[in-house]
DNA sequence: TCAATGCCTTGACTTAAATCAAAAAAAAGT
DNA sequence: ACTTTTTTTTGATTTAAGTCAAGGCATTGA
């Protein structure tokens, strides 16, 4: 196990501060652990802080009356979430849960507020990581709206493959049915959209792992879309 | 036509700031001006800096190669856009266009991050306003994941009529083709719903303008979905 | 090793929404 | 007021994806 500061220096958020300022943050941080599918949050919760992923994973989702889900992120090691309240006074917009056993760390909003308006590289910091998650969901939107589910798919194995940089072997780091979710779809699509991707030989499936076989007509499906 | 000081004066991003900080800004921004339908910026393109509507209307959306088109916003009056690139170094995420004859001030990336470095709360409403756009989004994959196009419809609906404090009249800000392109459908398929939906007495539409008759339905049309 | 549970796949069917085509209505320009 | 253009509506049809139901596979644990 980690101790906090070797977990804050390798977090993104907290990159280029100077020491002082670094030892500020460890002294606010609080240790949270959360089992397997525990809840974090849910949609409404008030929101007195924000978390940064030590170890494990969490998923970000919405969820409809009817039981389905749409996944908006799966964060890992060094990411943060649910600052969103922190900033905007308002409530959490969707639900937090683990993914699986987690262990975090948890800023309370009024210290971190302080230490950011006293240190502008942190409020950078903060500003960039907000603009990213905004560009992400403006894909995630394009995706939803423009893209029919193959076409999703392929994006995402083709983003894998680059995050992994295996070439063309990924590993899927999350199950069939939460990827589903994360797609916009459900299970029994994805499986007969991976069925057929694997017939047309695009791709190679084993369980998790998955060979992307033919990398341009791939990146064809996911821009255009037609399967 | 308003002069650059009152229209900073009725931009939530800049309140609240001493004087002196509200003349640099006032300093550093640049008029821009924009006939209907032209282009602001195109996705890809490198953001030099970022835009406050002064007067008209702008919309962001993202287009697909066969022409449909998802609006991720529309901004009017006090609105800034635009700001993603500033914080995150990347290039815009989506397109922006006047959809009316609009006047903008431009703010300058260099010196705008000069200032709000120098100055917490500036610093403090722009996280603020990147982390309502958050929600914002949120809400949005939200309706085009878990929702099917009368619930988004009248989800919109409603906000509208609390938008405009208008009671049960309200009168669309944008043609339905946009509206259309909004809510991640198209015209013909909204064309239908709002008849649907009139026939079912839950509206009456003349034009632009419409009457909520059933607000207790459309709220449970937005929240379950089904018509 | 065998049951048991959770996860994934397959099949038959339904449905919401897109597409294509054309008409109608409204708005804008002359 | 009349033509032209744009926007909206309506109809017939197709299609992607969801639903319901059942079976298979695999992983875990007794």
């Amino acid at each position: 196990m980690k101790n906090i500061l070797e977990i804050i220096d390798n977090t993104s958020l907290f990159n280029g501060l100077p020491e002082n300022q670094v030892n500020e943050i460890v002294r606010i941080a609080v240790e949270k652990r959360y089992g397997k599918g525990e809840i974090i949050f849910l949609e409404g919760d008030e929101g007195n802080g924000f978390y940064v992923v030590a170890d494990g994973k969490v998923k970000i989702f919405k969820a409809s009356i009817d039981g389905k889900e749409q996944i908006l992120h799966i964060y890992g090691q060094g990411n943060p979430f649910g600052e969103v309240p922190v900033f905007s006074g308002k409530e959490f917009p969707a639900n937090a849960q683990a993914i699986l056993k987690s262990h975090l760390l948890f800023f309370p909003r009024t210290a971190f507020v302080e230490l950011i308006t006293t240190n502008p590289s942190l409020a950078m910091n903060m500003l960039a990581v907000l603009s990213m998650r905004l560009r992400e969901f403006t894909v995630q939107i394009e995706n939803l709206s423009l893209k029919e589910v193959p076409g999703r798919l392929s994006s995402y194995l083709i983003y894998l493959a680059e995050e992994q940089k295996s070439g063309t072997n990924i590993f899927l780091p999350i199950s069939k049915g939460q990827l589903a979710g994360l797609l916009g779809t459900i299970p029994e699509t994805l499986s007969r959209i991976f069925a057929k991707m694997s017939g047309r030989n695009l791709i190679e499936i084993n369980g998790r792992k998955i060979k992307l076989l033919d990398r341009s007509s791939l990146e064809d499906l996911a821009e255009h879309g037609k399967l």
